[in-house]
RNA sequence: GACCCGGUAGCUCAGCUGGAUAGAGCACCGGAUUUCUAAUCCGGCGGUCGGGAGUUCGAAUCUCCCCCGGGUCACCA
């Protein structure tokens, strides 16, 4: 079904051209100002100004031209050319049950239907997940789900940074506290141990360890360097010591996944696409795409910026991660025959990525597929600078989610929340409280602007929180349960009146909001729907006693609309990677 | 130095394919509860949209210059 707004856009283009302009100056979109009506329509000044002619008469001939007439309660031309316009009543309540019919909930599928495929520049093997990966987990989940909810294809890919240097760091660091293992001996038949010699803990212990001491000494950096080289060349025992750091990076890196309810298609690596890399590299020189420059292999990039150019081997022989993400790109573009990729990655990495990008479309890579960088900015202390712990070090993912969970239970304390509720209901909701707290903060924010990770504030139940949504939801539960329990059912949705208008008008720009959110890969605008909506409906339920209406007909008219919220309210904390307890 | 991003209410931010009176949350002040979860709702206070010039009937939004902050700038990722 159309969007509302794509309904009265298709009346007033097709009106716009009757009148002798072009139709795109139909687009009709919600009024900024409620007083004077719901919709406005502002494309007869454009039209004007490019047929120089006067705006109001344009203005005129438009609605004089406007077919349909009976949606509208009133149509008027103000101030310079505005077009304004209020709905029947009955129509817009007629939309909204629509709306609430549909399958898609009244959301329109995108058309084309395309392949995208969403990166998430995932942890890097070894390294714990810490608040560095929160934003793009929680962004690019938010992001797959909207492509999704919007009939896209998505693949949705990890992409560990399971290849490079540290790795090789890592075999020599190992190789030093536990020598005799069978890994390092270049003679061993094999087979090897089925049991990782270390764990997460171990790695991640050992990493920061490793790298200090690559810095600090060139002989054992030189150590790393040789070992990676083995590795990438595939001596057995590197490469099945690898594989032991892999699974069990990838087994811990999975439950602060699950932990915030997120999944991926796929679970690939940097590693997976290696082998791709040095028929990518005589391609790309037999092109003359890439081109020896100090010592190196390189892809000029430099059109008119300054822009440097694309580093495709080192003069060491090595690859680099843009040589990885080339081919990456490469094979997401050719193979998978994507047509979008979406690279949900820190803003500081943006000029990798336009190298890149700008690499591949010179390698004819990007004819039928756009790379984008979803770019995102730091989580701040409250000093402003990148969040840390206390002690300085880096905060864990996995306690940033506990500490989130212990303070929603806090807050839920406070104020009495689910406090007669059984111990274990308590905890699974807040839990829930938790998670949406981290999310919706992260998430109303404008992607690409930095925040200050404050969970005293993100936990409360007032005001943009994830927590007054949940409570929103579980109100709207409350009634509908309670209405079966009685025996009650929606009904048919009567014309709006002043008390139902706000929620239905909320209702109907569902699809605008997402389009929106899918158009600057920005769920900030579905928080902000999710918040509107939320708002719109406390505003009807503080007008409206659904449960205490003695006539029927408007009962079941409000258990209806009560119905049409929750399932919209529910699918756009879906949206944004939230879950709704069923009470609180 | 070059390039990128930002500077909007006391605080945190949204709005930026130009459109009417620049919005929200928090904070502050006032009001609403015999009622389905008041954890809510309604109202008020609060702004030279960093500064200046330009384009336009119209600029927070587009262009140019300047100031301030952050980020990035070939063999790490």
């Amino acid at each position: 079904m159309l969007s509302l707004t794509d309904r009265l856009t298709r009346a007033f283009s097709a009106a716009f051209e009757k009148a002798g302009c072009p139709p795109e100056h139909g687009q009709v979109v919600e009024s900024q100002r409620p007083d004077l009506c719901q919709f406005q329509c502002n494309g007869a000044l454009a039209a004007a100004k490019a047929a120089r002619r006067n705006p109001r008469e344009v203005g005129q001939a438009v609605l004089d031209a406007l077919e349909e007439k009976e949606l509208f309660e009133s149509l008027s031309l103000a101030g310079p050319g505005f077009i304004n316009i209020r709905l029947k009543p009955g129509f817009l309540a007629r939309h909204v049950a629509e709306m609430g019919a549909d399958a898609a909930l009244g959301c329109p599928p995108l058309s084309p239907r395309e392949k995208v495929v969403v990166d998430f520049g995932g942890p890097n093997v070894a390294k714990s997940m810490h608040v560095g990966h929160l934003r793009s987990t929680i962004l690019g989940d938010s992001l797959q789900r909207l492509f999704r909810f919007l009939g896209q294809a998505v693949v949705s890919d990890i992409h560990l940074g399971d290849w490079g240097t540290q790795m090789g760091m890592l075999i020599v660091a190992l190789s030093r506290s536990q020598p005799g293992l069978p890994y390092f001996d270049a003679a061993f038949p094999g087979p090897y141990p089925a049991q990782a010699p270390v764990s997460v803990a171990d790695l991640e212990e050992m990493y920061p360890r490793a790298s200090a001491l690559c810095k600090e000494d060139p002989a054992e950096a030189e150590r790393a360097r040789q070992a990676t080289f083995e590795l990438q060349q595939g001596r057995p025992g590197y490469r099945a010591l690898w594989r032991h750091f892999v699974e069990v990076s990838v087994a811990a890196a999975r439950e602060d996944f699950s932990a915030l309810g997120v999944d991926f298609d796929l679970w690939l690596g940097e590693s997976h696409y290696q082998d791709a890399i040095p028929g990518m590299i005589d391609e790309l020189k037999r092109a003359g795409v890439a081109r020896p420059s100090e010592g190196a292999l390189v892809v000029p990039v430099d059109q008119e910026g300054g822009i440097p150019p694309l580093l495709l081997v080192k003069s060491d022989g090595g690859y680099l991660y843009g040589t990885t993400d080339l081919a990456t790109l490469r094979e997401r573009a050719l193979e998978q025959r994507a047509s979008l990729v979406l690279y949900v990655v820190d803003k500081r990495q943006g000029l990798h990525f336009e190298q890149v990008f700008r690499a591949a479309a010179k390698a004819g890579y990007l004819e039928r597929c756009r790379g984008e960088h979803v770019a995102y900015g730091t989580v701040n202390g409250p000093d402003g600078k990148p969040f840390k712990t206390r002690s300085g070090g880096v905060m864990k993912l996995k306690d940033l989610i506990r500490m989130a969970q212990d303070e929603a239970l806090k807050a839920m304390r406070e104020l009495g929340v689910a406090g007669e509720y059984p111990p274990e209901e308590q905890a699974g909701i807040a839990r829930k409280v938790g998670i949406a707290a981290l999310k919706y903060a992260d998430l109303m924010n404008h992607r690409g602007s930095d925040y200050v990770f404050d969970l005293a504030k993100f936990t409360r139940f007032e005001g943009r929180t994830g927590p007054y949504h949940l409570y929103a939801a579980v109100r709207v539960k409350s009634i509908l349960r309670k209405a079966a329990e009685a025996g009650l059912e929606p009904g048919e949705l009567l014309p709006a009146t002043g008390r139902e208008e706000g929620l239905m008008m909320a209702l109907a720009l569902f699809p605008d909001a997402a389009r929106e959110a899918h158009r600057h890969r920005a769920p900030n605008h579905l928080c902000e729907h999710a918040f509107r909506l939320a708002q719109a409906f406390s505003g009807f339920y503080q007008q409206c006693h659904i449960l205490g209406e003695q006539d029927p007909a408007l009962r079941a008219s409000w258990l209806q609309l009560a119905r049409i919220c929750l399932a919209q309210l529910e699918k756009v904390l879906e949206l944004l990677g939230i879950e709704t307890p069923e009470r609180m």
